[in-house]
RNA sequence: GGCCUUGUGGUCAAGCGGUUAAGACGGAGCCCUCUCAAGGCUCAAUCCCGGGUUCGAUUCCCGGCAGGGUCACCA
């Protein structure tokens, strides 16, 4: 067979000599050791947490490496594409702290081994597709959907693995006749890998995460070039990767098992294999079964779902360093004030078993997190949550960024040495400020003690109540509205005689707490008092009276 | 089903031939305390099972079992 007809017919276009392309994309000046990364997403604009997740290692990667992490649009399927999913996706990552130095829709120097588009790569795909041709590494197939459907299910049946290979794969063996018939009757067609791989041949491989796996030669000839021109991942993902000099492939495992494909499609093509590491999906447990993150199902694998929720997006990067990195924590511990890239990251070091999302672990992190802010970087990172996420009152209340600063500086302790960590996210440190403001504040008066009691202690307060009152003027006071109320002044007396007191002053406390603020909790109420004044605490203690 | 992969407390996990088998989250309790959030202290809780190899296996080998992934002109 003529080949280089075969070559041209199939894809006319004439290409430079494929050293061209080499030298148009020249291997990278980097130090030594230095690793080139990337984020391939399709433009679907969503970016989940397990993408945050393999960007992180990406990012950290490189730029612990003195590497490049690039931003790449894996775009060869129309049907994901989403209007502006490229600036969402570079949006989403900026949010948390994750930024390109080179790549589509990134303004840099950098950018010379664009484009950074797939569908915009076409030429250097196709010129590759002809010279496999050529080579008689590639042929067309002019099968049907339909039949191969059929040749699948046939084979599902006999209990034969599926797919295009051997006995089944009915173009290979195409006369010229019949290609060049088929192709005068318009008929469409793909390129396939005329596979030279035997599945009895086993290949050890070292993955940079989960270390030495064996798989098996690939023997499919798996489409590389769809019927309407434009590569398949895999091919698309062996040219790119190349030429773009990527040193180290981060992507799920999930595409473990194409692995093989991938290692022939390096060797057919000449080119160096790059590393790769296998990033372990996040689970999470649904109905007693442990399964993979779905975007479907699972509201919490999307980004936006933490901006909602108001979580902040350095804890959320922490989350998921302490995931990636299990000595993170320690290295924190050791570390509190360092930045995250001051820490040393290790590919190796991450974990090669699925891991379950921990929300729990999420809230702590994130508690933690929030309580090393000012009042001021508080009260900014509420502000954004509000604007965005919040009501209408929330929005009027944040206008006054000096009372906002002062609640919050009083109620967190910030700066003091009993610094509070209420709030876990935006949403909660809110919430936590509806009581301050008499449009938000909802009591809901649960008392546990009868209402002349509640009242007679609600009405002494409020005669007794001096906001210039310092913390311990202010309890003396609340000792003795209980010690007239018939409870212990001291904890000690009741603990040593609970029978002679209706209660103790921690009841009266919150008979008082629940009127000013509407809860049986709350930060310290004193403090609360203060902030209110006392026009407001004293109106608060006796409209709470039932 | 084939192929690949994983299996240490409820969760994330260190350890990788001899350890009292770290630590964190969560749970329980105590202390502190005007309540709560914290904080301090304490406790409970783990090496999937069965065979080898070995003086000795959580660690190595084999076999089960149980998870997970994947088998497209989607990435």
């Amino acid at each position: 067979m003529d080949t280089v007809k075969l070559a041209n017919a199939l894809i006319p276009e004439e290409f430079p000599p494929l050293e061209e392309y080499e030298k148009r994309y020249p291997e990278r000046q980097l130090a030594k050791g230095a690793e080139v990364t990337r984020l391939a997403p399709s433009p679907t604009g969503f970016i989940h947490l397990g993408n945050l997740y393999s960007a992180l290692a990406d990012e950290r990667i490189a730029h612990t490496t003195g590497g490049i992490f690039y931003l790449r649009i894996e775009d060869t399927d129309l049907k994901r594409k989403v209007d502006g999913a490229v600036e969402s996706v570079i949006r989403s990552l900026k949010y948390f702290g994750l930024n390109f130095d080179e790549g589509a829709e990134i303004d840099s120097p950098l950018n010379n081994y664009g484009p950074y588009y797939q569908r915009q790569r076409a030429e250097i795909y196709r010129a590759y597709v002809k010279d496999l041709i050529i080579r008689g590494l590639a042929y067309p197939c002019f099968c049907t959907e339909d039949e191969l459907n059929e040749v699948r299910a046939k084979q599902t049946e006999n209990k034969e693995i599926t797919g295009y290979y051997g006995k089944y794969a009915k173009c290979r063996n195409l006369s010229e006749e019949e290609i060049y018939s088929n192709l005068a009757a318009g008929k469409p067609f793909v390129i396939r890998l005329k596979s030279q791989g035997d599945t009895s041949n086993k290949i050890t491989f070292r993955d940079r995460i989960k270390g030495e796996i064996t798989v098996t030669e690939n023997d499919q000839d798996v489409v590389i070039l769809k019927s309407d021109g434009i590569p398949t991942y895999h091919f698309a993902h062996a040219i790119d990767d190349h030429f773009m000099r990527t040193t180290l492939v981060i992507r799920g495992e999930e595409w473990l098992s194409s692995l093989p494909i991938h290692l022939e499609l390096f060797k057919v093509l000449g080119f160096k294999l790059p590393a790769y590491g296998h990033t372990c999906s996040l689970m999470k447990v649904d109905n007693g079964v442990k399964r993979k993150l779905s975007k479907r199902k699972d509201p919490e694998l999307s980004l936006d779902y933490y901006r909602q929720a108001g979580y902040y997006p350095r804890a959320v990067v922490k989350y998921l360093m302490t995931i990636l990195n299990s000595n993170f924590e320690e290295w924190e511990r050791k570390n509190p004030s360092a930045d995250i890239s001051a820490f040393k990251f290790t590919i190796e070091k991450m974990g090669r078993s699925g891991a379950l999302f921990d929300l729990d672990k999420l809230n702590d992190v994130s508690r933690n997190e929030l309580a090393t802010l000012t009042a001021e970087q508080t009260y900014d990172f509420l502000k954004g949550w509000v604007d965005e996420f919040g009501t209408d009152a929330d929005r009027a209340h944040f206008e006054d960024r000096e009372t906002l600063i002062k609640i919050l500086n009083l109620i967190c302790g910030i700066g003091g040495k009993k610094r509070r960590k209420d709030i876990v996210r935006a949403e909660t440190g809110v919430r936590m400020l509806d009581y301050f403001f008499d449009d938000t504040f909802a009591p809901e008066y649960g008392y546990r003690f009868d209402a002349q009691t509640v009242n007679s202690v609600l009405g002494m307060f409020a005669e007794e109540y001096d906001p210039a009152d310092d913390n311990s003027a202010w309890f003396a006071k609340v000792k003795k509205v209980a010690a007239a109320n018939g409870f212990a002044a001291e904890m000690s007396e009741y603990k040593a005689n609970p029978d002679n007191f209706r209660g103790s002053v921690s009841d009266v406390a919150e008979i008082l707490r629940i009127a000013v603020t509407g809860m049986s909790n709350s930060p310290d109420l004193c403090t609360i008092m203060g902030i209110l004044g006392r026009e407001r605490s004293v109106a608060r203690l006796l409209a709470a009276r039932v």
